[in-house]
RNA sequence: GGCUCCGUAGCUCAAUUGGCAGAGCAGUUGACUCUUAAUCAAUAGGUUGAAGGUUCGAGUCCUUCCGGAGUCACCA
């Protein structure tokens, strides 16, 4: 409710609250404006169009199945009384008997509306359209068949529960012969459809299922690490220094304390220094943001998991990995295979694995050890048509070239491993040579999917990796990876052999119910400003 | 950020070579006591994303801007 003082209503239906940020822009269309009058109505019969107190009994689920119990005890069962609530999805006026179905989170079911049953009074709303499409209503009755054979609630009474003023997008619905649905007519605009999100799910079946199971895919994951002795935490977003990943962050400040702050771009750091205080195993679920360009796999802010386990190395961590996944995939969808952008991709276990060395030789014929300078990698590179942005570190230009010949053909889950050391950081040394880490991503459908290592516990070899990033990287560069002192005194006190792991759950969501943009499974994707 | 495409009624879409902005659904009025994409009759609805320009005439051509999608760059 505003309460600023002197609101000023503009001539075109504006009204702007000088000194503020108030400015209400809604100029009611025709079909609004019908509805407005409406609500008019219905006061001027003290009828109150948003009411506090509701009496359910059942959700419109529950009372369909109640009534298909009743019928299955015969004649004998007692009829079924029940109120059900919920928005009005459809209207059929026909004289002096009418239907309509109005639909919970659970179902749809049919009201059966008789003049002789409702009373004048209340069947004149109805008549009237003083309660109309997407009303949310309440309604009491018994439960009966149509002679059509649709389950109905036989409405003694109606109640208006909140009256919708602005008309959702119309889709009828025809129910086949053999139960499958076609709809009719659309709500598609994608940018309307993102901004008002509301709007879609509630006209959009299919739309608010891919946020059901995109809930069930968080429980499969909290299920699989709990039942393992991890320890779910919670860590800052707030971070005076950032770091666990190479990306651009978000820059804040607090202005009590006149700090600058960054919101995190990864959890590592801190997860890491929880097993220095005792803790064997930890996961986190939250949001990361990083400060980069948008695409179908990429949204500002993004929900991750991390998770960290002592006295276990990376090649555990694989293991782990194949199992969460393929586990989520089957309690999601009861199934460990899924279908993505017409792809067939299996979870099941055990998948391909290849260090990177050999998945670019097979791919390219380069073996990149017999270019172990960057200039010579480069070189070999352009001679293939590769494009190659000038100064890049030699690891960034083997992971560029992993990227541009082999990711894309990546369909089936993969574990590529061993990544080149100047670009990880935070990722112990092979013992085979000193140009590779123990690290490994694995790719699904020809997406990077998540980024694990044997974790660094060296606070020394940590220390000099610090200030090898410093020099292999500008500051300012996009990679640049800030120290963080703070995390080396902790892995000073003694940090024990832990292997980690780290992926993005949206691109998991995106595989699981075959969305094509993770904008798709982001109820509110990022979008610029709408302006007025 | 570069390039390409898109923006028309509440929703989904038309509009010939630059020549009167249209349809379906929704809406409005009326009829109908078992409908279900209900049906029947009548009817209303537009600053064509915004601002400029070319032209006798612009939804259509040109410029700029806003927003979205795709793609590349960047990036997990």
């Amino acid at each position: 409710m505003l309460s600023a003082q002197n609101p000023v209503e503009c001539p075109a239906g504006f009204l702007f609250v000088p000194q503020s940020r108030i400015v209400m822009v809604w100029e009611p269309n025709r079909l609004e404006v019908d509805r407005l009058e409406r609500v008019q109505a219905l006061e001027a019969r003290n009828i109150e169009p948003f009411p506090a107190r509701v009496q359910r009994t059942h959700t419109a689920a529950q009372a369909v199945a109640a009534y298909e119990a009743q019928e299955a005890l015969g004649e004998a069962a007692a009829p079924v009384e029940v109120t059900v609530c919920g928005r009005i999805r459809r209207v059929n006026l026909k004289g002096k008997v009418s239907f309509m179905h109005i639909e919970d989170e659970t179902a749809r079911v049919q009201l059966f509306l008789r003049v002789n049953e409702l009373g004048d009074a209340t069947y004149d709303l109805v008549k009237d359209k003083l309660i109309d499409s997407d009303d949310f209503v309440q309604a009491s009755g018994t439960m009966m068949r149509t002679q059509a054979g649709e389950i109905s609630v036989r409405a003694s009474s109606l109640t208006l529960l909140a009256k919708s003023l602005s008309p959702l997008p119309v889709i009828k619905r025809q129910e086949l012969e053999d139960g499958s649905v076609v709809e009719y007519g659309e709500f598609t605009d994608v940018e309307a459809r993102y901004r008002q999100r509301y709007a879609d799910l509630a006209v959009n079946q299919n739309v608010r299922a891919v946020f059901q199971k995109r809930a069930k895919v968080m429980q499969a994951l909290r299920q699989f690490f709990d039942a393992r002795g991890f320890l779910e935490v919670e860590t800052p977003i707030l971070q005076p220094v950032y770091g666990g990943a190479a990306a651009r962050p978000f820059i804040t400040h607090h202005n009590q304390l006149d700090q600058d702050l960054y919101l995190r771009i990864s959890f590592e750091l801190y997860l890491k220094r929880l097993l220095v205080g005792g803790f064997d195993a930890v996961y986190e679920i939250g949001r990361d943001f990083r400060n980069e360009g948008v695409s179908f796999k990429h949204n500002t802010e993004f929900t991750m998991l991390e998770f960290y386990k002592a006295y276990i190395d990376y090649q555990d961590v694989m293991e782990l990995t194949e199992q969460f996944v393929s586990h989520t995939a089957q309690q999601v969808n009861g199934t460990m295979q899924t279908t993505w952008r017409g792809h067939a991709i299996d979870f099941t276990p055990p998948w391909k694995r290849i260090t990177m060395r050999d998945a670019i030789r097979e791919e390219t014929g380069i073996d990149y050890m017999d270019y172990r300078k960057r200039d010579a990698l480069e070189t070999v590179m352009r001679e293939r048509g590769i494009t190659v942005k000038p100064g890049q570190p030699w690891g960034k230009l083997v992971e560029h070239l992993l990227g541009e010949s082999v990711e894309p053909k990546l369909i089936q889950p993969t574990i590529i491993m061993d990544y080149p050391r100047d670009i990880s950081p935070f990722a112990k040394r092979v013992a085979y040579d000193d140009l590779h880490v123990e690290r490994f991503e694995f790719y699904i459908a020809g997406m990077e999917m998540g980024n694990a290592f044997t974790e660094l516990n060296d606070p020394r070899d940590q220390e000099a990796r610090f200030l090898e990033m410093a020099t292999t990287f500008r500051q300012g560069d996009d990679d640049e990876t800030p120290l963080d002192e703070d995390y080396l005194r902790a892995m000073r006190y003694g940090m024990p052999p832990n292997g980690g792991f780290g992926m993005g759950i949206d691109r998991l969501v995106m595989l699981l119910t075959d969305q094509d943009s993770i904008r798709d499974v982001l109820l509110y994707p990022h979008l610029r400003a709408e302006q007025k």
